[in-house]
DNA sequence: GTGCGGATTGTAAACGATTACCGCGAATGC
DNA sequence: GCATTCGCGGTAATCGTTTACAATCCGCAC
């Protein structure tokens, strides 16, 4: 069941019964018709590894993230696939789970399968490979940590002014001892994070203390235990910014353990705005970041660049969001 | 930077090149050095079209979920993909997004790409494409919904079993005003999961009521608005079993939004066991339902078709256990 | 009748690997 | 000393497309 088969029985040569197919090139209207049906009757599908040989592109997209477990990045996934899907792309989704050889791996085997363009979300980088793809002119989208170049856009989430919006407004409910709890600070994105806390801090004329910014894992165990340790900070904050939902979720279950309660005894406010923050108890006050904007940045952006023939990169910014929901109130007179 | 590039430079020809680096045949010890040495010096990458081309594997598998965003399937999808990569392989990924047509499309893909094997957990279906991949001896899995044959194995879930632990589970604790928020009755798997509900109540000798079953979405808000249908019952029921974790959260937001406790006035049970599950308050009990275990199970019994020469497909079970938290506790004695 | 041009269609060369088959020299057996 | 075997490596066919180029057909103007 190959083109040769289809053009046996429509009695013409290969050339025409691509062309047909393809409909490129002229192809009279009777004789055409003979293809497609010769083609409907021997239930003819095209091979893409040949086609891909000849023509150089694969129709294949690279996705590349840390952890699809982790509850940003469904959304984005979806959000992605869904677009490459309508522009007949395929999806090739791996996860480098944390580790510089398995995104090594992942780049190969982009590499060898030839995508035509590659997104990535990981603070996992391979300089090397990136440079290889870049020099075979793949198109590149660096989500989060990232260049801009020929070939290459970012897609840059504003983590600083995110999290300058949770400070402000928990310094404009009246808190004064306001802790944060980080992602683990070997991510380029976490240190931003945890800066940008520092730095709305001061910009509200408060010292930070450092006692009160605490490492973490960006689960919820992570900002359970420490928020746990928080709690035993005398005098205790009465609110905390956590850099992601999860830990938020952590925390409160943390919070909730001490006896004490959410808004009215400490505030909280998460990052991201998954599905959890509105369906936890309180909802949480969030940052959102659309999972789901990204997602369609990034394949837009690679498309874009895959069709430029000027190759310029573009650097897109995702605006943040503050969502007040409930786990956020006035600070209680200081006592 | 083909084979012939290097077997120029290596002063060889491309069949050695091609022995040396798939280490097959027999080359001496110092062409062979002389090969990798060019194949390093030009930065070689095989073009996995051109090998799929002519040996007819493509190392490539399909995954078709109807929903990435569902928190059920992410820890699937890491678990399929990790092993898939441990074995080279790599991994297209779609959603159907519930659409049949999509559905269409995904499958008419992976046959043009040659796609060594595909998983799939969706209830949409096309039997004429799943025909036709079958025809082509594509190793087929199906998780949740599907048979088994030649090249084709299923991974059942025991839903029936689940729900039966969930019932026996609250009635033990001396409900007997039990309801059931059940998914879409368009899927199969909510079907069994409400059939099993009911069953359950019998076996128990108590006779299921059907106001008490209400059909919903699979989702918080569908978990929600389903609940305060059912909290307008008089008299209310005492313990409400949920086919999904999501719905579980959704109604516990409708209780509390009535006044009510949990589990003091109404004990909630979920399903699936999703990291929610544990962490939502009270923490949730549920029928636990690993996706991980489903993931790899599916992925193995892939590479179990494709490399059995006697194509025997197999049927493999899922358990399910209850995993008793804080969301149900005894019935009050009734008033 | 001849020549021209546009519309169709065919021939064959790529694309980049794998591999069946063959050739050649050296080692071995007798 | 000759045949046989074995180790090594080259030639060329093959996988299923696309596409440059050439060939053919047809209508039409002269």
């Amino acid at each position: 069941m190959n083109i040769g088969a289809i053009a046996r029985r429509a009695k013409v040569s290969t050339a025409t019964v691509s062309r047909t197919l393809n409909r490129n090139g002229a192809v009279r209207p009777e004789t055409a018709k003979r293809v497609w049906r010769a083609a409907e009757e021997l239930n003819y599908f095209p091979n893409s590894h040949a086609r891909a040989l000849v023509s150089g592109r694969s129709r294949l997209l690279g996705l590349i993230v840390s952890d699809i477990t982790n509850p940003f990045f469904p959304e984005l996934v979806r959000q992605f696939e869904s677009l490459a899907q309508q522009h007949q792309y395929d999806l090739i989704l791996t996860s480098t789970d944390y580790q510089t050889d398995r995104m090594t791996a992942c780049l190969r085997r982009m590499l060898e399968r030839k995508v035509d363009g590659v997104a990535l979300m990981t603070s996992e980088m391979d300089e090397g490979l990136i440079e290889e793809l870049s020099r075979r002119g793949v198109p590149l989208v660096f989500m989060d940590v990232g260049q801009v170049g020929p070939r290459m856009s970012h897609v840059a989430m504003d983590y600083a002014n995110g999290i300058r919006q949770a400070v402000d407004h928990v310094v404009g409910l009246g808190h004064r001892r306001i802790a944060f709890v980080s992602g683990p600070l070997s991510l380029h994105s976490a240190r931003v994070r945890r800066d940008a806390f520092v730095d709305g801090l001061r910009r509200r004329g408060i010292t930070p203390d450092k006692k009160l910014i605490l490492e973490s894992t960006h689960t919820a165990e992570g900002g359970q235990h420490a928020t746990e340790a928080l709690l035993r900070a005398r005098p205790r904050p009465t609110a905390i910014v956590c850099s992601n939902d999860w830990t938020a979720i952590g925390a409160l279950h943390a919070i909730d353990a001490a006896g004490l309660r959410v808004p009215e005894d400490i505030s909280l406010v998460g990052f991201d705005d998954t599905p959890i923050a509105s369906y936890s108890r309180p909802p949480l006050t969030t940052v959102r970041m659309s999972a789901a904007d990204i997602g369609a940045t990034a394949c837009k952006a690679l498309f874009n660049l895959i069709e430029d023939k000027k190759h310029e990169g573009a650097l897109l910014r995702i605006p943040t969001e503050l969502v007040v929901r409930g786990s956020t109130a006035r600070a209680r007179r200081a006592k």
